[in-house]
DNA sequence: GACCAAAATGTGAGCGATCACATTTTGCCG
DNA sequence: CGGCAAAATGTGATCGCTCACATTTTGGTC
């Protein structure tokens, strides 16, 4: 691999002028500068990275955590991040892990840290990713994608609490008054946001709770959790006449199973989902749930993270807002339409 | 930021035995080496990665170029990918991309070249990717998850080829005889083989092909390919019996705009899709597909990556075939049973 | 206890860039 | 055409580490 040395030689001049071409800093007569870069074409030279980064004392490089199985959301947030982080001159490297368990998470985070990575950003927003974090000595500014609000730490989200909300209040709404949950995994962050949304717009309603019922964010627990509330009688007459799911990856396989158990959807119950994954408005009933714009997340990781490198004041916790979105899988509970009309 | 100075003066030794420390090479007493891991622990001190890649001549970094949307496979691919590498002892720097059009992809390679990336890694094969890497010279090795058999290129793939042959297969031998494919975008490397599958199956079967209806990879795109097939007689009496759709999200699109139609699938019309998805199995109906194990393609790569490193031989192709994974979206195609009793 | 190989540790150069500063050229003016 | 500031270019130190080699300790033997 050619040096700069040997730009220099090759274009008659010294080191320090290729140097000036290089970052376009200084004088440089034009037709130096044309043949600086003549021999740079020739040559097939690039700068070397880590000599830049070791004289400058910045590597310009960040590092991505990302955790669990490859869903929507985070796989969304990470792609738009690191656009977005390329475009503003940052290389992301990346260190992803199928299991969340503390080890795991510890070496990974060592890793991007002996790498002079200038921040952390952390897409998954896991306790065992803050855990691993709290043991470490982190001298770094540290993003992550969430909102519960904690210490000495930059967040960015959307309002996960409000979303769960927004869900609830439209079942409520439609005159659903028994509405269970399946929450995401106990660890996620974001889960439990939900759950905390949800139980707060029950309360505010009037209504009662059950526990909900965790699953893992794959179809595959909501469609087990499906068959054991259509199996248990949770659901359809006298039990709840709702479900909200904490993705709308569960919520496939909760209609599946309901399906399967005879329960009409949204006749019976009604199902409400979170994310707005692409094949929602495509499942069976059409899912009503509640959109997050990831792409605009990754975005505003990148802004934070940048603002957290300034030094300067971060607005802390910037927030947006999911939307809902109506689609079949939502009705008023049976026989409410006619009960309405009666007594007004 | 302590350097390897400050840690030899604190432990009281020179500057190399802290390096035959951290590098575990040499003879170190132990009594001196836990003096200076010690000092290392006291200091918080990690090596600078950029002044040993320097030193060293290896950054023992790989350059992960993705594009495209958030799908699955590709994201399943990339995170088995990362941890097989980590594992190595290989950080990644990703880039990615929504758009694959060339600029794009020459300014995203760009930026991993100039990182002294050991080894390139493509996980979306398109042909932009390729395009832009043969407009660069490009001297580490290329190691892409396609099955297309270019040159100068180490490849990984899983046989999509032979994945639409077993698709298509399976729908021959329940009898149907017009058999519609909707397939990927244009430029994609897989999107392609999967068109030759089955193309070859049809012909091998002596069954009459027609032109692929060509989609976008998303639930939106089948289901608009859906309307439109169900609208113009192409399914249904008189029509194709059977869909292969190139992905699973386009099949849950398809099955939307069946529903939609009145068309039942699968007694008027038979569904495939491909990569089995986990949320397949919880479709309306289950859909048949070919399983893809994108785990194991994303070590392979890794696995491909450091045989190309060594200098090693690589065998190429390395390929697995996928598998068929038959769920209620298959059936006969209308009227076949009763004939097939009476002309055996 | 002198000797000597093996073990343990130290010294200085150099990777490839940037930075701070020194030096040479250039162009303009009187 | 000499003088002189501005423009253009060059020189050497430095970032933090590893490498090659030099030097000092150590422990066993006669």
């Amino acid at each position: 691999m050619a040096n700069i040395t040997d730009v220099a030689k090759l274009a008659g001049v010294s080191h320090q002028t290729v140097s000036r071409v290089l970052n376009d800093v200084g004088t440089v007569r034009p037709e130096t500068r044309a043949r600086v870069d003549a021999a740079i074409r020739e040559l097939n030279y690039r700068p070397s990275a880590a000599a830049r980064a070791l004289v400058r004392g910045r590597s310009r490089t960040l590092g991505l955590i990302a955790t669990g199985a490859p869903l929507y959301g985070p796989s969304s947030t990470m792609l738009a991040f690191n656009e977005a982080a390329r475009a503003a001159g940052y290389r992301v490297s990346m260190a992803s892990m199928a299991s969340v368990d503390l080890g795991a998470m510890v070496d990974a985070i060592d890793v991007l840290l002996g790498q002079d990575v200038e921040a952390l950003v952390v897409i998954v927003a896991d306790v065992a990713a803050f855990d691993a974090l709290a043991g470490l000595r982190v001298d770094i500014p540290l993003v992550a994608a969430e909102s519960s609000g904690r210490q000495g730490l930059f967040s960015v989200s959307i309002d996960q609490y409000a979303g769960a909300r927004l869900a609830v209040r439209h079942l409520v709404g439609l005159g659903h008054r028994r509405i269970l949950h399946v929450a995401g995994p106990r660890g996620s962050v974001d889960a439990a946001e939900r759950v905390r949304g949800w139980r707060a717009e029950l309360d505010s309603a009037g209504l009662p709770g059950s526990p909900p019922v965790v699953g893992t964010w794959l179809a595959r627990s909501g469609f087990e959790i499906g068959e054991l509330l259509a199996d248990d009688g949770s659901l359809g007459k006298e039990g709840a006449t709702a479900v909200f799911c904490a993705n709308d990856q569960m919520a496939i396989g909760l209609l599946h199973a309901l399906h399967l158990a005879g329960i009409r959807v949204p006749e019976d119950v009604s199902v409400v989902g979170f994310d707005d994954i692409p094949e929602a408005a495509h499942f069976r009933p059409p899912l009503t749930t509640v959109r997050q714009d990831f792409h605009d997340l990754g975005s505003r990781l990148m802004a934070t993270v940048l603002a957290a490198l300034g030094g300067g004041v971060v607005e802390n916790p910037a927030q947006t807002t999911p939307g809902l979105v109506e689609r079949a899988s939502t009705a008023p509970p049976p026989g409410y339409a006619a009960r309405s009309v009666t007594e007004p």
